[in-house]
DNA sequence: TGTACATCAGTGAACGCGCGTTCACTGATGTAC
DNA sequence: TGTACATCAGTGAACGCGCGTTCACTGATGTAC
């Protein structure tokens, strides 16, 4: 891809087709959406014939499957940078939460693509139920910090779904026309996030039961 | 399709095909899911030739929608039916969000169709913001009555937002095998539910502000 | 009551499209001797 | 170092598919006189 790009023949073999196909994938993504997502664009953006992918990815699946495993990865990233950043304490958790959804925001169509791909197996990838690394063991992690009793499993759990639901949600919903006013008068999009998390309550309340 | 599915043939015009295109477009995504729903499967799911919704739609983008605006009608009247039902207090709110998430588990197909086409238009339907129906003020409304000022517009709406954001968030993720045994811990689907919107405390907090 | 005519709501064939995937193939590469 | 050969990773043409939409058409219905 890079040597068609550049004007220069493009050997017989790619190198690094399987990486190229993802990047690929992920491009299209970002420039036009989930919706243009096929095998036969991803092979044109890679600069490769429709059937080389097959040398790689079983079928389409598979390809989708790698692109989603790829934003998994950033979003984990993503979630241990701002926990990294963030001072210790009860804000921490708020800021997670914003983290995620900023990272919706500034990838939706790879978002889209990584829940779709988890809904179609009904599940969140496995790695967030890996219990020492990933995303959800960060949320976990900091809930812990922040207040939660970490023998107290089921409280700790509900309470990390309860922060993953309501990330979710804001992320899908955070592009929503209705909610401009809110972002206005709270002064812009990172403020109505955390206005909301907050407002949420999203640390745990293992105190009083 | 009433008469060519009891046998006897079917009069030339229809009567109310209108009608019969958005219920059968209801039944394929109830049967087959999202992906199914095409105009011309939609056709031949009333029992009429693929130019024949053109009469009635301008384009499928115009057929989605009605699907759409049905599906918000209806949850609107779901969550009118448990509020009423809810006894009043602070349960009233959880009762409408786990009402929400009810909704969408039990329709699924058509949850998805409602959002992607708000996503398409980046709102949701003008309805949910008229200030005296749809399920947006059904929120708001409950919302004042568990302990907002209805002046604070703005923490209101941030509480609505909230809520909103929680219950779509959960809607979207019930479904996922990761929560299975936390389902069984609290012994099943509505109790896990009823848990996760306490834990998040949709009630306003307002006081102390 | 009968007839002419406009309008409405269907038909069915066709358009061009992009898709996922398969196939027989071929050029490039690596390995054994 | 040179050669035979297996394997790998591409090509490009083709498959069958279902899609959204348009078209000229026609049967049914309603209305005016």
């Amino acid at each position: 891809m890079r040597e068609s790009e550049s004007g220069g023949r493009r050997p017989y073999h790619h190198g690094d087709l399987h990486r190229a196909l993802v990047d690929a994938a992920r491009a299209l993504l970002e420039a036009e959406g989930p919706g243009a997502l096929s095998m036969r664009a991803v092979a044109r953006g890679a600069g490769v014939s429709p059937a080389a992918p097959y040398h790689h990815f079983k079928d389409k699946d598979e390809l989708m499957g790698a692109v989603a495993h790829e934003g998994w990865l950033m979003l984990d990233a993503a979630l241990a940078r701002a926990r990294d950043e963030a001072p210790a304490g009860r804000g921490r958790i708020t800021a997670l939460g914003v983290a995620y959804v900023c990272f919706a925001i500034d990838h939706p169509a790879l978002y889209r693509v990584m829940y779709d791909h988890a809904r179609d197996q009904e599940s969140l990838p496995d790695q967030l139920h890996e219990p020492e690394q990933g995303a959800f063991a960060t949320v976990r992690r900091t809930l812990v910090e922040v207040g939660g009793d970490p023998d107290a499993r089921i409280e700790l759990e509900l309470a990390t779904a309860a922060a993953w639901c309501a990330a979710h949600g804001l992320a899908e919903m955070a592009g929503f026309k209705q909610f401009d006013h809110l972002k206005d008068a709270l002064g812009g999009e990172k403020p109505f996030l955390r206005a909301v998390f907050d407002q949420m309550g999203l640390f745990p309340r293992m105190s009083g039961r």
